[in-house]
RNA sequence: GCUUGUGUGGCGAAAUGGCAGACGCAAGGGACUUAAAAUCCCUCGGGGAGGACCCGUACCGGUUCGAGUCCGGUCACAAGCACCA
């Protein structure tokens, strides 16, 4: 069978059909399946992309032929940065080379045959989709939920432009080698912290990998604890978060984040020179390496003192790059005693280390004494336990305005601007008489201007388009500057499942109405890598829009199920520079699509990934040659009715045990294993025709095997199943469903184990119970010498599956 | 560094706490063929003799009648770490 000419064949025909089309009267029967959308990058179809897109359309189409009306789009992230940077480098518009770039890859999945619904596509660079990321910014705007802040980014002083960290190699510009600093630009951001409560206690409720709710959860970092508040010599006050408010006796010293405002006022005239050099120091570092734990301290003394609230002690204040200012309060308190940084800190500086803990049980009492333990030092609250203190001490504080218990959480709100080009503009409008002003409405989208210099010198490449900053204002009606940001593409990516069903309304973003019926996404696709932005930031998204009554519903995904990577031959991930980038096309040219996807499904394990390998790529094609045959001799064999014996008996089981196994490994992903059963069951239809053959018995095998085949070889199914003499698509019929009559076994093999060692194998019947196993297995040859001398103390039985004799 | 995972034959991989290595690749042997390809059959973790038996799931320890699986520790690798998406 000539594959690649096959696939060709029965591509058109279900275009033609219209065969993957959503019925929309059949939305109460609907089922999503959503991958994670592309980026149209420069290359062709990457094996990522059929790797991710592959399989989830073998598990779609099971859906399909398990009764589902299913619903699989597929669209564009088409927004970001290496479009622009390409642009940089070429010459070539990024919306030249984006819309090329897709037109490439539709083809191409297209040629993947997959049963991808292309009625719904989406492209999130189109006015049509971002006039409603523009709409939802407004709305998320007008809640309260966007607002602007300064917040640092990183600065190349020579090229005078911001950097993406990706473009920040070894704390230097990828560009021109020049040394990266941070600097405080006025951003944009939501206020993804105003959900963090919700978007942790979400993740109990769904479907998810545990491995990335675990992630979720730690990103999201909550921690209970207290605000405690330090009154500066002059006057000047700042809180510090805590988690350990039992050590604040302990206290020798404080440490503000170099960024914290107050750091310019306190610092005293001598110490000025020394701050400002260390600030600038720190403004090089990265927050990955200022969070090191084994890097050595660093930090430099202001000159000026606060005071400890609990003790009136008066304590110097430092800072130190190890505080950040976006967590907590960017400030913290150094207790060196029981803190391991803190110590490091005193122990570097000379500072004062004072034990106020001491372990329960008079144990380990070497410092830093990190445990919870009972307080010392502490004036009226020694004698506490870590728990007790914690609250009461910061109980008694808030008496005096001096400290509140507090829930703090590492998640920070979203800073969602970026000074580029190849994004969604900003709908707001800066009025010098009427301040920030939403565009109204009726004026979206505001379009992208395509004639625009976006070479890097220091400005948002919109700002020097004059058409496009120069606007009047909604409110006044006098000249206004637009603003000159765009936004962060993964704000375009935090909806667009919520667009997909209602894919073409030019009224609203979305038909809540349809939405609320097609969404959850019941299943969805894609990379770990996702685990803490795009899967939260979606989350987020839902769950405001809900508040703001658009959806009925929290999460927006309730299962998702991440695909592994391919790595090169060489065991890398595959680059360019490493030279170890396996196209697909060579191998779907020279063997075909379902070969390959066959191949991806059955050579790894679905989540994990792994190495490429060629050579099991010819394995799949022999046996789908095999099948073929198969097919054909059954044909040939024709539907004459025979006995139904013993050989039919086992074969039938084979049989239904293929269907219940392959369709169990398909709703879990587990697409190696399910190819494992389908080739067995090849394997026992090629014994069983050594024999006597049925060839009515034979056929309903046949059968059934092309229908299980289908979803993971679909133009390969169509082809055998038109071979079997069928006119409509096999993803017209049903999944075969299993016989459980035909699973019954009479009697099962267990093994026999003498002191956990396998000493014999017996046979007993199905409804045997364990007595009648135990007497079974005792009475066994093989097991009376194993035992020998010693005698039984204990048996235990498994039914089904093992006896073990603990003998002495 | 922090967070989260992963570690099983020559290779890709399987194994609700219950016979480790299903299924396949590679390798070796055989059948068919004038020959080759294709196809079919057999062997295939290590030691031992092709037996009995012993060892074996990164390393060290623990729980259990029983551990690849659970717990504690160690090492190695991978992903993410907030402007790549």
């Amino acid at each position: 069978m000539n594959f690649t000419e096959i696939e060709k064949k029965w591509q058109k025909r279900w275009e033609d059909e219209k065969l993957y089309s959503f019925d929309t009267s059949k939305r109460d029967n609907k089922y999503y399946v959503l991958e994670m959308f592309s980026y149209p990058s420069g290359a062709k179809l990457h094996v990522g992309h059929w790797y991710n897109y592959g399989p989830s359309d073998t598990f779609a189409r099971f859906m399909r032929m398990s009764g589902k009306e299913v619903f699989q789009p597929m669209g564009f992230d088409a927004f970001g940065l290496p479009a622009e940077n390409y642009a940089i480098k070429t010459g070539i518009h990024p919306k030249d080379s984006t819309l090329k770039n897709i037109a490439t890859m539709e083809k191409q999945l297209k040629a993947m045959g997959a049963s991808f619904d292309w009625d719904y596509e989406i492209k999130t660079c189109m006015p049509d989709y971002y006039k409603w990321t523009q709409w939802l910014f407004l709305q998320f705007y007008k809640h309260g939920l966007a607002y602007r802040k300064e917040a640092p980014v990183n600065w190349c002083p020579s090229c005078n432009t911001v950097l993406a960290n990706e473009q920040v190699v070894d704390g230097c510009c990828e560009r021109c080698g020049t040394t990266v600093v941070r600097k405080n630009l006025t951003q944009w951001f939501f206020k993804i912290t105003a959900y963090a409560e919700e978007l942790l206690a979400g993740l109990d409720k769904i479907d998810w990998p545990e491995k990335t709710k675990a992630m979720q959860r730690n990103w999201i970092g909550k921690s209970t604890g207290g605000e405690i508040v330090f009154t500066c010599e002059s006057g000047d006050k700042f809180s510090v978060f805590t988690t350990r408010a039992d050590t604040v006796f302990g206290v020798s010293y404080v440490i503000l984040a170099p960024e914290h405002p107050l750091v310019d006022k306190l610092t005293t005239p001598e110490r000025k020179a020394e701050i400002e050099a260390y600030k600038l120091a720190c403004s090089k570092a990265t927050e990955i390496e200022r969070l090191s734990t084994s890097r050595e301290k660093t930090g430099a003394f202001t000159g000026a003192y606060c005071i400890n609230p609990v003790n009136g002690k008066r304590v110097p204040i430092w800072i130190g790059d190890y505080v950040l200012y976006s967590y907590g309060t960017g400030a913290v308190m150094g207790v060196a005693a029981h803190d391991e940084r803190d110590y490091d800190f005193a122990k570097k500086f000379g500072l004062d280390i004072v034990r106020v803990i001491r372990s329960a049980d008079g144990g380990d009492d070497s410092l830093p004494y990190c445990e919870h333990g009972v307080l010392v030092n502490s004036g009226k609250y020694d004698g506490m336990t870590t728990d007790e203190a914690k609250v009461a001490i910061v109980k008694d504080l808030e008496k005096n305005g001096n400290g509140a218990l507090k829930t703090n959480y590492r998640l920070r709100d979203w800073l969602i601007s970026r000074q580029r080009y190849w994004g969604c503009p900003i709908p707001i409008i800066h009025c010098p008489h009427c301040g920030e002003v939403p565009v109204p409405e009726d004026q979206l989208p505001v379009e992208l201007p395509y004639d625009v210099d976006f070479a890097p010198d220091g400005k948002s490449p919109l700002l020097k388009c004059e058409p496009f900053m120069n606007t009047i204002c909604p409110v006044c009606g006098r000249p206004a500057r637009r603003d000159p940001d765009t936004l962060d593409t993964f704000v375009c990516s935090s909806w667009y499942f919520l667009r997909y069903p209602d894919a073409h309304n030019d009224k609203q973003a979305f038909d809540p109405e349809i939405i609320n019926k097609m969404l959850p996404v019941d299943k969805y696709i894609g990379g770990a890598e996702h685990a803490c932005m795009h899967l939260l930031y979606a989350r987020f998204f839902t769950k405001a829009l809900r508040d703001m009554g658009y959806l009925n519903f929290d999460e927006p995904f309730s299962s998702l199920v991440h695909q592994g990577v391919i790595l090169g031959p060489d065991g890398n991930r595959m680059s360019k520079s490493k030279g170890n980038v396996i196209s697909p096309d060579e191998y779907v040219g020279k063997y075909g699509s379902d070969a390959f996807r066959l191949y991806l499904m059955f050579g790894f394990s679905y989540v994990e990934g792994g190495p490429w390998n060629t050579s099991g790529l010819e394995s799949i094609v022999r046996f789908m040659e095999r099948v073929e045959r198969l097919v054909k001799k059954s044909v040939d064999l024709g539907t004459k009715n025979g006995e139904y014996g013993k050989a039919e008996k086992d074969l039938d089981f084979v049989r239904h045990n293929t269907i219940k196994r392959a369709s169990d490994d398909l709703k879990v992903f587990s697409f190696n294993t399910a190819i494992a059963r389908l080739m067995e069951f090849v394997n026992a239809m090629y014994k069983y025709m050594d024999g006597n053959i049925n060839a009515a018995f034979l056929r309903e095998c046949v059968e059934d095997f092309v229908l299980l085949l289908a979803p993971f070889a679909p133009h390969f199914a169509e082809e055998l199943h038109e071979m079997l003499g069928h006119r409509e698509s096999v993803f017209k019929r049903a999944y075969p469903t299993c016989n459980e009559k035909a699973l019954v076994r009479d009697e099962y093999e267990m093994a026999v184990q003498v002191n956990s060692r396998v000493k014999a194998k017996i046979v007993v019947p199905a409804d045997a119970d364990n007595k009648a196993i135990e007497e079974t297995a005792l009475a066994d040859d093989a097991v009376k010498t194993a035992l020998g001398t010693l005698r039984p103390v204990k048996v235990i039985v498994i039914p089904k599956r093992i006896v073990n004799i603990v003998a002495k």
